[in-house]
DNA sequence: TCTGGGGTCCTAGGACCC
DNA sequence: TCTGGGGTCCTAGGACCC
């Protein structure tokens, strides 16, 4: 059986922690820029603010019922996540980590009312170790792990636990389980389905497999194998990453091409940070710009350059100079960009590479390290490359309603000035 | 006026090979 | 003039997820 562990509207639980007086109240946590809402409360959600809309569409509803609206804060977000995974992971030792709020976990050779134990012991301890509450469907797979996970948020007799394993409770509950609430089910096929006559999880399990695959290829077989109770998505632990990504909107388009420059290596640097963290050596390199892509009436461009490195690396000193050359091919004067990047890919294990490391090389990477307990120290703005300017992204990024970051840095929080 | 970010997986089509 | 078939690898783009 599979067990899927979901924290309950978790950046508002996060936000909450530290402001009880938004408990039993509307709020909202807004994405970067202040854009769109990716979190609510389920006071926010029964006034009927939908997920991912634009927050300038929401205004006036805001204002008229007094909802609280906080700026993203993903470094208390990360961290409260990594104590949640910790404690469930304590708790459930098979566990694989879907998303900052979700995992998977597997438990073998256990009855319901074991199931029903478990459930609800996981539960207390993440409540009692952070705060945080969270909800567990339990089921043989994936799938229908999702499904129950649903039913225990969404029906409080279940209290927080909800396991799906009899034939019959599964029908009738995928009956009552509208297709676009079907794990692996987008937008896109939504459509598809209705205009099939699909509408509920049961109408998918009752047409034939053949007919699925030819209209949903094999990604749609698999989520009907799923339903049926058939093994399909895998269980791992382990999966290993596969790209590490940077990207930032911009509250002003950008034009100049030095501007650009100097925020693409600042995502550089976060994401040289973030191989060295994982123990990964990137093999190619993405670049790429936007456009507005709302603004009809603007020309729209949305370039990329990638290349393949000669030699694997978590090095900025190496990286900078490939950043620099791909932005010279993408760029293009004239063009308002809103929205830049940079992603790494083929990654492999740093593994037995480093003994291999250049004089240079290893000047290099030390200064870096130098420069990082500097900057942990100093702040941000203390040590950086001189290729960039460090005052740019920061001033075309918006962030009005943001909170401290109560759980990792204390001098934030106590107002404390380091000392030399 | 104001519209997120970080991922994974699959597929179609082109390049290339024998 | 007439020009096959099967396989692999790569990549861009789409769909989906939270």
């Amino acid at each position: 059986m599979y067990g899927l562990v979901d924290c309950n509207n978790f950046y508002v639980s996060c936000e909450r922690l530290f402001r009880p007086e938004l408990i039993n109240r509307p709020v909202i946590v807004l994405s970067n820029n202040d854009g769109c809402v990716i979190s609510r409360s389920n006071e926010a959600k029964k006034l009927g603010v939908p997920m991912g809309i634009p927050a300038f569409q929401i205004r006036q509803l805001v204002e008229q019922e007094n909802i609280t609206v906080c700026s993203s804060n993903h470094a208390l977000y990360g961290d409260l996540s990594r104590r949640v995974m910790c404690i469930i992971k304590d708790t459930i030792p098979r566990q694989e980590i879907y998303s900052i709020d979700e995992c998977f976990v597997q438990v073998n050779n256990h009855g319901p009312e074991d199931l029903s134990r478990i459930g609800e012991e996981v539960r207390q301890r993440v409540l009692k170790g952070t705060g945080i509450p969270i909800s567990i469907g339990f089921a043989p797979t994936k799938t229908l792990a999702k499904i129950a996970n649903h039913i225990a948020k969404k029906q409080p007799q279940y209290n927080g636990v909800f396991i799906l394993d009899d034939a019959k409770t599964t029908r009738e509950i995928l009956k009552q389980t509208p297709i676009d609430d079907v794990w692996g089910v987008g937008r896109r096929n939504v459509k598809k389905m209705i205009k099939y006559n699909i509408f509920n999880a049961d109408d998918l399990t009752r047409r034939s497999a053949r007919w699925i695959q030819e209209n949903f290829t094999v990604v749609g077989l698999d989520t009907y194998y799923e339903l049926k109770g058939v093994e399909c998505i895998e269980f791992d632990e382990n999966a290993p990453t596969k790209s590490i990504g940077r990207s930032r909107s911009f509250g002003e388009p950008i034009s100049n091409k030095s501007d650009l420059y100097s925020i693409i290596l600042e995502f550089a640097e976060i994401v040289c940070t973030s191989l060295q963290k994982k123990g990964l050596l990137a093999n190619r390199v993405m670049v790429y710009l936007k456009t507005n892509r709302h603004n009809k009436k603007q020309p729209q461009y949305f370039p990329t350059a990638e290349v393949e490195l000669g030699e694997p690396t978590d090095d900025l000193s190496e990286l900078a100079p490939v950043v620099k050359s791909l932005l010279d091919k993408l760029y293009s004067p004239g063009h308002l960009f809103k929205k830049a990047g940079i992603l790494v890919s083929d990654l492999e294990d740093v593994g037995g590479r480093m003994p291999f490391a250049s004089e240079e090389q290893k000047k290099a990477r030390s200064m870096q390290q130098l420069g990082k307990q500097f900057a942990e120290k100093y702040g941000k703005s203390a040590f950086f490359m001189a290729a960039r300017d460090p005052s740019i992204l920061e001033t075309v990024i918006r962030k009005d309603q943001k909170t401290q970051n109560y759980t990792t840095n204390l001098q934030e929080v106590l107002r404390i000035k380091p000392t030399m």
